[in-house]
DNA sequence: GGCATTTACTTAGCTTGGCTAAATAATTGG
DNA sequence: CCAATTATTTAGCCAAGCTAAGTAAATGCC
């Protein structure tokens, strides 16, 4: 039945997390706090407002997030000595620990479908890469104007 | 820093549906919800069970899922009479409407992504998803075995 | 043929993660 | 200096995930 190219893609999209995702159980932690985790990862650390924000997440669902990782000794809370209403939160060698393994296992699990392709294959996926992640950053972007 | 190629990929997926999920809040549906509608509309009728696997969800969780979809008259449950155990599930017409309009605006926006291509980069962007595509069927089936 | 087992689903009750509204506390500005 | 603003938390609601237990129908075995 000939379906388009971005029916397609958002199609592969889906399957290829959905298959990555069966590792995050192995954390013992929800997709939710492994995702403020990584933003603090690989951000560094980030107030709650602007971790509600790169979550897109409401500012008190955060703070909860934030409980439950503080309470399992994933991430710290203090608040910063130029302005006392805010609250800095790092990610703990912990945190970083439970997040490197989560991240190791998701993308070992994307090798695992890479891995198949042959030489041709895979270049022609690094070029379609390319060209889609250059493509969606303007598009996001021109949407944020 | 050189990241890999699954890595890219992984990220690369994330971003992409993130993009095309802004559209799902305008069907006023949540994403389990229309996931489960999605199921319906492409594979027709199923029962709760099915549906939970499908979903890969617990029975219970689908159950209540489909009380909702059906207290919006998106989904009719009616007890079969070859085995009145089984419930057997199917999207009414304003369920496939709903559905329709909702999936139709997420491809707008993957179609918003590709459409700055040249044709060289498209031809590749659909040679790398068949490429990915039957690998991935590949390796999720070897892994049910 | 009748009764125990299995199967399909629902109900009950818990947790997590989403929300808004309201409370608290600190900072800023006129 | 006090009002307004800003940052976060608390409270309380709902949706969606779970397991355990309940109901009802079908199956199977002696």
């Amino acid at each position: 039945m000939d379906r388009s190219t971005a029916d397609r893609l958002h199609s592969l999209a889906i399957h290829l997390l959905r298959w990555a995702r069966v590792a995050d159980a192995a954390t013992g932690m929800s997709a939710a706090r492994l995702s403020v985790l990584s933003v603090l990862v690989f951000a560094g650390p980030r107030t709650v407002t602007e971790l509600a924000a790169a979550e897109q997440v409401a500012v008190p669902t955060m703070t909860r997030l934030l409980q439950g990782l503080e309470a399992d000794g994933h991430v710290r809370r203090r608040r910063t000595a130029r302005d006392a209403r805010v609250v800095q939160v790092t990610a703990t060698a912990k945190g970083r620990r439970v997040l490197e393994a989560g991240r190791r296992a998701r993308i070992d699990r994307i090798e695992a479908v890479l891995a198949p392709l042959d030489r041709r294959a895979l270049r022609e996926v690094e070029a379609a890469m390319g060209a889609l992640e250059s493509s969606l950053t303007r598009v996001v972007s021109q949407a944020r104007e």
